[in-house]
DNA sequence: AGTCTCACCATCTCATTGATATGGTCTCGA
DNA sequence: TCGAGACCATATCAATGAGATGGTGAGACT
């Protein structure tokens, strides 16, 4: 059985939830719902579907009229191998690149005044994100559907990691050489 | 002004707090320190060096007995380079890769009980980083000096973290949806 | 003394992704 | 009808990722 990076599962699971696309519409739902937790370059969505469409889980159909734009569908092979992927409980590590936290590490080595200045920052920058995913699990009914829920529950781990951050930042903030929790 | 990557400066870093040093050593201290939030494959340190030598921020000076490793001190353009850096409060988005928030974001495509599999394994996980980094950060003597300090500061925001997200995942094991923080 | 073994140390290669520039196409309003 | 701007796609080159490979030296053991 092939291994296929997470990328390629984000493009047969978008298919496979909001029916046959372009990799302009993967794209424009990749940067609204995925870039938080799994960033993807747009030229990688005009990349991946072609490479699926040769091992067979996705089918290109070319539009009929007008630009003649590439529509990507799901097969049952593309199906299959996302099933299988989603049943696996089993994942990589996350990854998480801070070039904040860097400079926090190497705060040592600089003006104590230059920790406040990042912290300052970083917070308003957690607070805006907090404040974005609040606002849109707002906006769910989760109530309704099963896609409306699974939405939501990723949300509340949003809200939770930027609080925390945001709330880490501030103290940075006000107390440098602050301890406790 | 030239820009460098953030690995660069993990390097200057590093020399700067600690001394002339060799890839090898680079590569130790990044496993120990750096990885959660700069993440750098070991191949990476045997090329950046080399390349900062180059630029005038390093300067390369051969062992003269036995295995003759080649050891890299810092130059005054390197200190210069890491304090504007340092110094410098603006800071790129931090990026997150996480299979886990991937599959949770499909989780309506696959079986429910999937997400409870899934939630368990990650639970375990961030309970494992949070003890880790609990206890890292009870070996040190805070009142000690300011890079004690430092590194106190940012285990905090370790523990904050995987404190966040241990409890989430264990409230989805516990109550897939569940809707308030 | 020889040699064995393991930890230490370094580099190379090929694939994949990152970063970004460039250019074509369609719609709509002036 | 002809611009302007949004929509859409691909190409290019550099950088990084992933991991295989291989040398070196110190101490253990015969």
């Amino acid at each position: 059985m092939a291994e296929y990076s997470p990328a390629r599962y984000v493009v047969l699971g978008l298919i496979a939830r909001h029916g046959p696309m372009t990799p302009y519409e993967l794209k424009a739902r990749v940067e609204d719902d995925i870039q938080p937790f799994w960033p993807i370059l747009h030229a990688q969505l005009y990349r991946i579907p072609p490479e699926l469409a040769r091992d067979g889980l996705l089918r290109e159909e070319a539009e009929e009229a007008g630009r003649r734009r590439r529509i990507f569908h799901l097969t049952d092979a593309g199906r299959t191998a996302l099933d299988r992927w989603l049943a696996d409980p089993d994942t990589a590590e996350a990854e998480t690149r801070d070039p904040a936290q860097l400079k926090l590490f190497f705060a040592d080595l600089g003006e104590p005044a230059d920790i406040v200045a990042l912290a300052i920052r970083q917070a308003e920058r957690h607070r805006k994100w907090l404040a974005h995913y609040a606002s849109l699990r707002g906006a769910l009914d989760p109530s309704q559907d099963s896609r409306q829920r699974s939405r939501a529950r990723l949300l509340r781990l949003g809200v939770l990691h930027e609080r925390a951050h945001a709330e880490f930042w501030e103290s940075v903030a006000a107390d440098p050489d602050r301890l406790d929790d």
